[in-house]
DNA sequence: GATGAATGAGGTTTCATTCAT
DNA sequence: TATGAATGAAACCTCATTCAT
């Protein structure tokens, strides 16, 4: 089975499992899925064995789509600064034009449906990004800090971010540049 | 009056929810969680109405619980900085001790069951802490972004120590302490 | 327990059953009756020992309703068409001002929890009217026709004007009347 | 396509509602209908959305099966006396040959799980029999009464023969017979 | 490969009735 | 006697998954 003929029914699952999991939960039913995708009920289980292997391969599209904008255009020689405003903001527009994602990928992250070999898989992905959170982790006050804790600091206080921006979108631009600024007090 | 609703009933069904919902999500099943707290599958409706009341009302309770641990002494004079610490210590020390709470919190959070008439209730109970995070956000990084950011900042990066503490348990008291020192960077 | 202490309370019971089973059908839950008579749940069982005893005991009180009125001012003396007539207009009053009790009434009719010796009960009140009904069987094309007959087809002429009195309320004398005069050819 | 939605299966749980519900009233089970259709309990639900809409259709299904009997060999060309006649004996034919979906079709008719919608999609099959109603309906009696009375009035002779029929089985024919003669002296 | 009917376990909620107070 | 919390069977309906077509 695993990945059957059509990529593009495969992504239209995928899509369609974004929209109704947004507004659904997790607890949205691959019927709706798979009626949202265009296609039967049954179609969906010769793309995704299992309702749980469909969720995970959705979180790693969802973090790999992140990963491929963050790594399209990464600023490899600058210094880190830069290379962590650059992660900071491209991982930030994507949670503001993809806000169903971003609440998809939130749910998945704090539910027990995402495997180990999940988080695995993601990990191998992070490139740049990863060479870039080690180095901070040994700046500031993250050198204080175990290694991880940076890269759990910069996606919390995007988090942080986001939580504004949904409050007062108007403010996007400036609060994604002023919550930049806060963050690099604590790697500076 | 026949019986009175007895308050233990209503705590052992909250608490048998927690566990359930930390091992099964939002999905956990209410006759699963009547039959941990030891009574029978109707009687949890004698006590919620449905099982968005119930959830509802456990979000509040959860949050209520990390309220009043907090404003158990509060050091209502001490300057900011150490107010902010009280906040950052008793909140996380609560999560710490309590993940399955916790983890429970965040699904909440996370969902859209829990109404806005729940977040307002919640919202009364801030008291004090509510203080201190409009002071915070007068100054260093903060005074540059909206109210309500310091307080987003603050508990992302609470996040932040969580997740590291959970990968190193060992060292928690160190995370909690340091994990201050660099958030504080942001308000100095 | 039979007829417990309060007689208001045991009627309250019954009118609050014909305005709920009026509304929701012979499924209307006995918490709801109950609450609508202003009394416990568990109170009503101490009145009527099973729901379908309740039912019954309804079934019967609605149909003495009618015979009490019938029975009223009936004129014994005067000749038959006058006193079906009378059976025919009284009969049709209640009906028409008491919607909520006719229809209970008909549900009640239809469905299989009137036992036989409800059924039985009832037949004892019917005094003067059965007299009057055994005279009718004798006669016009009714004599051509079983004993009974007679009584059911007042009962589902009545039912006709009350149909046309639901659809047409303006004119409820005039098809009271002219309704008796239709019946009363197969009768002459 | 999968597998067509087979009609025989859509008409067995009609039937098997049918007996389920002249036995235990409108608050059969689905359930119980499912299983004595040989189906799933699920299954019933890919053919009626709800129990509500099973109702419905079934309803729709007792009268068309009724319309459908007396619209054919209806003597369109014959008097009015004849083709009253023939509603009359053909109605009362499948009332007494199927018991159970008579006793059915008033359980439904009482209560109010029949829409406005479902009374509708009936009146459109009533043919050659509304137009016999309506030329009765200027006749004998009928013609001081208002339109639709005429109709009202035939089917409740109609219950009071079947009424007698259930009591004197034996009497059938005589009674059918018989009781149209009585009715027909309201027409003349 | 694609379809959607079929399945039956399991979900939430209701309810008549019991019984401790 | 009156109360209403407690009970658990049963109600309606949903759902992931299978499989005949």
């Amino acid at each position: 089975m695993a990945r059957a003929k059509s990529p593009e029914k495969w992504h239209a699952i995928l899509q369609a499992a974004v929209h109704e999991i947004a507004h659904a939960g997790l607890g949205a039913s691959t019927a709706k899925i798979a009626k949202r995708a265009n296609l039967a009920e049954g179609t969906l289980f010769t793309y995704f064995a299992t309702k749980n292997d469909l969720l995970n391969e959705l979180y790693i599209e969802l973090k790999s789509e992140v990963y491929r904008r963050v790594n399209a255009n990464f600023p490899h020689e600058a210094e880190l600064r830069q290379r962590a405003r650059h992660v900071w903001t491209e991982t930030l527009h994507w949670a503001i034009e993809k806000p169903e994602e971003r609440k998809v990928s939130l749910q998945l992250n704090v539910s027990d449906v995402v495997t180990d070999a999940t988080r695995e898989r993601i990990g191998l992905q992070s490139g740049a990004v990863a060479q870039a959170m080690s180095e901070l982790a040994t700046r500031g006050a993250f050198k204080d800090l175990p290694p991880g804790f940076a890269s759990s600091a910069i996606a919390a206080m995007q988090e942080a971010v986001m939580d504004t921006v949904a409050r007062k979108p108007r403010q996007k631009a400036m609060l994604v540049e002023k919550g930049f600024e806060a963050f690099w007090r604590m790697a500076k």
